[in-house]
DNA sequence: AACTATCTCGATTGATTTAGTAGAGATGAC
DNA sequence: GTCATCTCTACTAAATCAATCGAGATAGTT
């Protein structure tokens, strides 16, 4: 079994912000703070991310002294897969046109395995809203500890 | 759709190196120097990759004038999961057992849904044997120039 | 209008990982 | 014995990642 799949901090800690908002489902606007401290991440990094989160159309903000961030759109509408989509899109990930292939022996049957992948691991995160992240971490819970919670 | 899954270059050497000793399905041992200049891969850098492969016992290798490596075994024993399964377990990157999990909201439905990408990916990549590579590459280079190779 | 809590923006730092290099030594075939 | 090769340990350079900082803009509150 390979490593389970490599996703960086700031990915993490984006999912993580978004699903927190998803839970707060509330129409006031959320603090950095609040955000940071519910889900352990360090708060001026937080900060960075919500901005790129907000550039990407994920979320909206409202400044001032009753100010936050909320969600741009209703959870069930929101994937896991547009938003890692739009963070790696940043980090000098595009494809790189020129280079390109030596066209070595081996080319076409490697890439062909690892679009099969990039399929698979798509076909997972496209598929997953956060309004599902939100119904499976309650349910789970639930099942962890039924008698307790009467 | 995500950026194509994220193969390190040492991986990608590694994969194409022992795609290199299948297609040449030798009983003569392959000089370093060979692999490297039909695969694009720095000389060095492979001397390095192969040592590893061999620890890994993926490859063998004999010394002297008439030296070189070869596969350990038949390539249709051989899957690029185990491959890379072992490669990335040299990296740092074993499982962290303390620090971990300090609960928080989310966790759950977040590595629920992380393990099922890894078991998407392991799906691809466990199945895949280096003979199969090898069979795909032949295929599809006779499928892009039936014409031109009688 | 002043105050203040918040988001916004650009720059910067430090740590870690990755990629690649270097050189001396061991080995085996001839 | 000699030569072409693998073997081993270390090192360096570059890139990426994680996080921090400070100054400024904004919008509600008093």
């Amino acid at each position: 079994m390979l490593g389970s799949e490599r996703l960086s901090h700031k990915c993490r800690y984006a999912l993580r912000a978004l699903f927190e908002l998803t839970m707060r489902d509330t129409t006031k606007p959320v603090k950095i703070q609040n955000i940071a401290s519910a889900q352990g991440i360090p708060p001026r990094f937080l900060e960075v991310i919500l901005a790129e989160l907000k550039h990407g159309g994920f979320v909206e903000s409202r400044r001032g002294s009753d100010g936050g961030y909320f969600l741009a759109r209703p959870a069930h509408n929101l994937t896991v897969g547009e938003v890692l989509a739009f963070l790696r899109k940043g980090s000098s990930n595009r494809s790189r046109p020129g280079k390109g292939k030596a066209d070595l022996f081996g080319d076409y049957a490697l890439s062909e395995m690892l679009k099969k992948v990039t399929n698979a691991i798509s076909m997972v995160y496209d598929q997953t809203t956060f309004a599902d992240l939100a119904e499976r971490e309650l349910a789970i819970r639930n099942e962890q500890a039924p008698n307790y919670i009467i």
